[in-house]
DNA sequence: GAAGTTGGTATACGACTGTAGACGCAAACG
DNA sequence: CGTTTGCGTCTACAGTCGTATACCAACTTC
């Protein structure tokens, strides 16, 4: 990071020292325990301070949480640029999403500390506000066609249930998987979101004709 | 209800009564607030009572959960047994997801309840055995071939996304979406995993231009 | 060396949590 | 009639939460 430079091994070296410290405590227990479940004593004890300094460098707990998740966004997500440009899109983003969500490889992520910190009103409206600016907003730009955004949208849900399943619920068929086996079956999924083929709908319905919509609320 | 005699219009069917409106109460809140978020007082007073009543007639907060968890199971969640034996079992399951997770329609769902609840160590616990135990089972059941459990797992984790990107997080291109999109949307993603053998997406593609299908397991 | 700035701690407060014990009051039974 | 049963409330207790004030000690600067 060429961000700001660091005087020497001295007292401001020391502060963003502990300011890192705790930004990466409380990245940790927010991930394990969401926001409310985390608590500032616990967070500032990880870091090796006490809780009152996470007062002083982020004002709040709000504070904290808001420079945290964006933090977070700045780090390998699953729609990391890397990615892109691939021959075979689908496959790199089953074998990244596959890839992230091994147990033991990234224990805590952006999208898991959002998730487990829906309950709070105030880390919600966090959550919505960086999910949609920042991985909708990638993720529509990655994929071409109709309905691009929906179907980002859609594809994100997908990212969000495995990562939920295989990581928060540890759902044991998915988080014992083989690999090589949920990227061959998610391949095809995610396949079936990011390349829309032609006008799908109009083809759904040619085919389905005469099938029960029973789609109207 | 058949289940146990309601002796009269008297004590006995008033406690029942009671219990009940704590069960409502506590299953509301859990679904808005997580089990850490929701406080005794509140869904007590929600109901009508006190926040002792519930220590009475569920034992402890934890028993209260469960209690709850089991009762949702029962109600008609995404893999109810009605939808299964359609012939277009794809496009099934994808009109239940997107009608149970349309705004307005079903604000609570044990799903969500589940979902915002794994923080909390015993009701991640509580959370993990139902899924597995009535969720999982069930969609592996209806599902035949290779790999039934991995794929009925990833079947479920689409569902999970779509809820909580629609529901809890509302990320707005999928919460505002038209129904009807979203199912032609998420029926070649369903089909995908639940159709191992004959692809719909195959069919669509050989009917619209004869497109490569890529999906070779 | 004296003075001042700053990273860090200690104590405390008010509000909340889940739960336990003692009590009231109306219905049910003899 | 009295007596007993049990639904429901009130009060209280430890504990934890986020945060504010007061203070200490070490580095920096004049």
């Amino acid at each position: 990071m060429v961000k700001s430079d660091p005087p020497a091994g001295s007292r401001a070296a020391k502060a963003d020292a502990t300011r890192a410290a705790i930004l990466a405590s409380a990245r940790k227990a927010f991930a394990e325990h969401g926001y409310d479940g985390a608590g500032l004593r616990g967070i500032a004890q990880a870091a090796g301070v006490t809780a009152m300094m996470v007062g002083r460098y982020f004002g709040s707990k709000e504070g904290l949480f808001g420079e945290v998740v964006t933090d977070t966004m700045r780090d390998p997500i699953i729609l990391s640029a890397g990615n892109l440009g691939r021959a075979d899109l689908p496959r790199a983003f089953a074998e990244a999403l596959v890839g992230v969500t091994t147990q033991g490889q990234t224990p805590l992520d952006g999208f898991l500390i959002l998730f487990r910190s829906t309950t709070s009103a105030t880390a919600a409206r966090i959550a919505r506000e960086r999910i949609a600016q920042v991985h909708h907003a990638t993720a529509t730009a990655a994929i071409a066609g109709d309905h691009a955004s929906e179907r980002a949208a859609l594809f994100l849900a997908v990212v969000a249930g495995v990562q939920i399943m295989r990581q928060m619920l540890e759902l044991e068929p998915l988080a014992k998987a083989e690999p090589a086996l949920l990227v061959e079956l998610l391949t095809p999924v995610i396949a079936s979101l990011i390349e829309p083929r032609t006008p799908v709908a109009e083809v759904q319905a040619t085919i389905s004709k005469g099938a029960s919509p029973a789609t109207s609320s």
